[in-house]
DNA sequence: TTGTACGCGTTATCAC
DNA sequence: GTGATAACGCGTACAA
């Protein structure tokens, strides 16, 4: 591989030179500046990104950091190609880690990516008070929390929101005729999770309706969860016509539950998803959900880290994104 | 951020003794190395990962590449997660980028990877004569093509039996009596696909059944071209009685096609797809499928790059995984 | 066992 | 406009 010597060399001019007709200088006369290119060209040169991310102090390192819980979470999924695609369309890369919902890994890709000197990373917390998530913020590195945030602590952020979407959802619901209404719900230490459970308790209060807590039954996001807590409540005495799915895996657990009993829906039990999945018109019946902008959520967060990066100084940025009820045929 | 310099000053002793410590070089005495390790904790000191990568000429750098053409594809999502599994494993990160299987992509992130030097890279290429790959591997760095694989250049790679795969999907279809069968393929310069193409010959030669091309549509992996074909096929004079849909994407639009006929899977039309999706259960009627082994395909890859870092002069290894027809009720 | 000094490929700060 | 040269943070041959 050719450095930027070899470069030099065979243009016949300093590194110093090739330097600053790699970062176009404007101080550099246009014919050394075709020599070098020409050399660089026969070389094959490349800018090794390493040495200079060790060098730059200042400037763009052209490199972000994503960490999602679940790289095969179809939301998680959509939202990486937003932020992806925004970070392409500005020549950066990005850094693409897991956490698994798991603060040990957190901390491990938290620590790699500082370690790469990062220009930013994005991220949903892992709970609402992630020690490890507030620690970097402090540091000093620019962060972007998606999704879901922090509490008690102010920084650029995209958020949904998920009360609303809650609300329209089980406000549906109800309208429909449901009084049982069950809930499935993820670990309440994530702040979208608490929403969406505000939302239902928002819409049933809106009707003068009680909240029984034996409808209402926490899983942990994941598909398995959602299927035993669906059964947990089919097999209650006086089980609910409709439930209410608050993440996308779970709700294919459920969906998965409600099969295995041979129930119609939404006959026998009608159902709300949140989150949209690409394949929900080709279920049957077609999945009413909440859907999530989720593509918009990545690429509304990595242009705001970009613009962060742009201006240290800038004030917060809020955002948040309206979620929509598409219904279809599952209630 | 604390650094080397930092922590020996702190420490009373030398950069290099720090260096050692970090190696855990077993040329250090257990007091000052413990004193160094006091030190480091006294500092927050974290190594510097860059300078580190820009340094090291043997060694590992503790950095591997993936790309895959789409993250929102579940098969590629959960390759991708076996990959970060082993590579967490052994405490390596992984920059993973989409190629969005536009060469033009796949080169800017080649590039990347390069001059972020990387200890090795996993991808499946774009196409059997993807010109980028190759000249990536001519240049040296150690390459584990995953899934699809390069004509005419041997190497590190794990592929899964795809012409068994389709001919076992399309031998169960023709001895569930179907005889006009329809195959949405895939671009047929990615070895996948041809070799699922040729298992569906197979299996029509093994039951001396002419081939016909009106039966046969090319489409490009995605969403919209399966539903595209699909339709394409129902609306033939004399419409297959099956369909054979060649990744998981296209099988999803051939769905979606169908509900929107009303048309009964699969009194009407038997459906079989390429790739298990997590969902195939939640489906009405559960989706019979040829399931490929994703994770072990991203599991297997990683174990081989890191194999290939440990010995470069390890002989290549070809690996061939099977893939299971996976009957449930959609034929 | 420990320390000194050099170099990895680049950017930045000086001079000229 | 261009060229030396000093960093950046670390690993390591070599000296002590």
């Amino acid at each position: 591989m050719a450095s930027l010597t070899d470069v030099a060399r065979h243009a016949q001019v300093s590194i110093a030179t090739v330097s600053r007709v790699i970062n176009n200088s404007d101080k550099v006369v246009p014919e050394t500046r075709d020599l070098v290119h020409k050399a660089m060209a026969e070389l094959g040169f490349k800018p090794n990104r390493v040495a200079r991310r060790l060098r730059q102090k200042g400037g763009f390192r052209h490199l972000l950091g994503l960490i999602i819980p679940d790289i095969q979470n179809p939301f998680f999924a959509e939202m990486a190609r937003g932020v992806e695609d925004v970070a392409y369309a500005h020549k950066f890369a990005v850094m693409l880690c897991n956490s698994d919902e798991d603060m040990k890994k957190e901390e491990f890709y938290i620590d790699v990516l500082q370690s790469e000197s990062v220009d930013g990373i994005i991220l949903p917390p892992i709970s609402e008070r992630d020690g490890v998530v507030l620690k970097l913020v402090e540091s000093g590195v620019p962060v972007v929390t998606v999704d879901r945030s922090l509490a008690h602590r102010s920084m650029d952020k995209v958020e949904v929101d998920n009360r609303r979407g809650a609300f329209e959802a089980v406000d549906h619901l109800i309208k429909l005729g449901h009084r049982r209404i069950g809930l499935i719900a993820g670990r309440l230490n994530v702040s979208t999770s608490r929403e969406r459970r505000l939302g239902y308790d928002d819409a049933m209060a809106a009707h003068k309706l009680p909240v029984a807590s034996e409808y209402i039954r926490g899983g942990d996001f994941k598909q398995a969860s959602g299927r035993a807590m669906a059964e947990e409540l089919l097999d209650l005495p006086s089980p609910p016509t409709a439930l209410f799915v608050l993440n996308n895996l779970m709700t294919v657990g459920a969906l998965e539950a409600i099969h295995r009993r041979k129930l119609k829906i939404p006959g026998d039990i009608a159902v709300i998803g949140f989150d949209d999945l690409p394949w929900a018109e080709a279920l049957d019946p077609p999945l009413t959900v909440v859907r999530q902008p989720a593509y918009e959520v990545g690429q509304a967060a990595t242009e705001l880290l970009l613009k962060r990066l742009e201006d240290p100084k800038r004030a917060e940025t809020h955002l948040k994104l309206l979620p929509k009820l598409v219904i279809r045929n599952s209630c």
